[in-house]
DNA sequence: CCTTGACCTCAAGTCAGCTTGAACTGGCAG
DNA sequence: CTGCCAGTTCAAGCTGACTTGAGGTCAAGG
């Protein structure tokens, strides 16, 4: 495979140019050298890429992922930290499936105002109590499309 | 039940006095009156909290909470709106399930680098994909010992 | 009467993860 | 040679939900 410019890398992997220049800033990714001006990627930085949006959808931040890579830029996961993020993800999942299944009550419930329904009471009294956090909201980017290939590809 | 200062709210709803400002400013909730500078609220000010606490955790905006307030405050929640949040979470609860069991297979993988195991490569590349999205971190504030202090004063 | 301290207002700061804008550069097609 | 245009840098802006700080007010206790 040849060196990519920063375009090339933006389209195949999906990552906007300036946030490439930016992952790179961070010391994320990194070019192996210019052109003129001009970034040069090494094929191997797609990989780097898929890694860096893997670590992401996990939920580990910019900077939690940049400890994972080695100063040779291997990847060094932590298979603690792996664990602990799934268990992390499982109180998350948990959380969000008490508050769908209480929103869906609350869209089916007949009361004709939801604080007469003793089960709209029940879900807000938990959310009252803190049991309940706001989950995160998607970056701008959504192809939503995405979600029947995890579930044949990951699952 | 007797009106309360903003300390008194703060504390029986574990939301701080700043925000309990900040909510005020934003119409999403409402004191009764002064005393001298000072604002007082209506006990009921509570329910309305609490309210506002499970729109969060559904992951609704403050934006979009404030207009599940009808004029006179009752509540008036489009019960459409909840069911497409209910989807909403489902999708991100699979998308979440998806990298938890992505992980945690990860985490037991037997091989030497994470990148010899099949498995972890084919996580990867669903997270180059884009299939994948970030969640949202839960926020600062916990306070879960006001679980019973709703149940007593809100229920 | 005077101090204390909880409350007030308003502006600005915080955090993450980028995006946007202005001003500039340089390789290459014509 | 020239102009195009994709690339560059750096600083500033954005979103959401608040927090923090400076400076001001007021009711009550001593």
């Amino acid at each position: 495979m040849k060196d990519l410019d920063i375009a090339e890398v933006a389209r195949r992997s999906g990552v906007p140019a300036s946030a490439l220049r930016f992952y790179e800033e961070k010391g994320l990714i990194a070019s192996i050298g210019r052109r003129g001006l001009r970034r040069v990627f090494d094929p191997g930085v797609l990989e780097r890429l898929a890694l860096i949006a893997l670590g992401r959808a996990a939920g580990f931040s910019l900077d939690e992922i940049a400890l994972m890579f080695a100063p040779d830029g291997q990847p060094q996961i932590d298979r603690k930290v792996l664990a602990a993020k799934a268990d992390d993800l499982d109180r998350t999942i948990r959380r969000l499936s008490a508050m769908r299944d209480g929103l869906r009550h609350a869209a089916a419930c007949p009361a004709p105002r939801h604080m007469d329904c003793p089960s709209f009471r029940r879900i807000l009294k938990a959310a009252a109590s803190g049991v309940v956090k706001p989950p995160k909201k998607r970056g701008p980017r959504s192809p939503s499309e995405c979600i029947a290939i995890v579930e044949r590809e990951v699952m």
